[in-house]
DNA sequence: TCAAATATTCGATGCGCATCGAACATTACG
DNA sequence: CGTAATGTTCGATGCGCATCGAATATTTGA
């Protein structure tokens, strides 16, 4: 079992990090792992979405993330698990998480109206 | 004088924000418009960054800021005049502009690193 | 009314990126 | 060792977007 190199959280530029939720699916993946708060199969926080994209498409986007420094990556079998950096975000961007945070984060209620643009 | 149509803050989703700032000319603009703090001509924030670019994708960036509601023009004879919605920002967006104000904006303390990537 | 200054709009162009399918890699399990 | 499961890499493709130049407003001032 190893894990994927992920760039040191002083090294990430909020730049990169604004471009890589740029794109609606990564957006959408940061927001599962969110919702998570912990380690999950790639392919399963993508079905947790309702997206349905190619395996290769995943793939681009879980190493988008993982370079951007926002995920990270831990290979168990033939499966990867990948997590959200929480703390090292929390620490480097804070009110970075809060702010692309499900809109509709109310745990409680699930039959709230999701105003996503 | 008039002003143009920018949206409601509260129409404003922030998958639109992140998708106007992924781009680097429009987030160095923000971030100029951010240090103004006041009214300023297009033109000059874009000269004040040091970008060389035509006037026409100036023109057209401006569009992209005000239609993704972060900031909001005012005519002023052949000039136009362009501002940060600093309040409606900080509003609906906390910490958002904290997040992607220049990295380097510390006035007391200029020793501070710069990982600018 | 004409000319100058400023900015937008329009059409075209080129590049980057998201996407896909196929081939390959890795691990688990029989 | 061979097969299945999962995921990555590679090459190709298509679309969106940033960019530009020219043409077109709009306002100011002589």
């Amino acid at each position: 079992m190893s894990e994927l190199h992920v760039p040191a959280i002083d090294t990430v530029a909020i730049d990169a990090v604004l471009a890589a939720l740029a794109d609606p699916i990564r957006l959408t993946l940061v927001r599962a792992l969110i919702a998570a708060e912990d380690w999950t199969c790639g392919s399963d926080v993508l079905r947790s979405t309702g997206i349905t994209i190619g395996r290769s498409t995943l793939s681009h986007h879980l190493k988008v993330l993982r370079e951007a420094g926002l995920i990270q990556t831990r290979v168990q079998g033939t499966r990867r698990l990948v997590a959200l950096r929480h703390d090292d975000l929390t620490r480097r961007f804070p009110g970075l998480l809060e702010l692309v945070a499900p809109p509709a984060a109310a745990p409680t209620e699930p039959g709230t109206s999701t105003p996503t643009a």
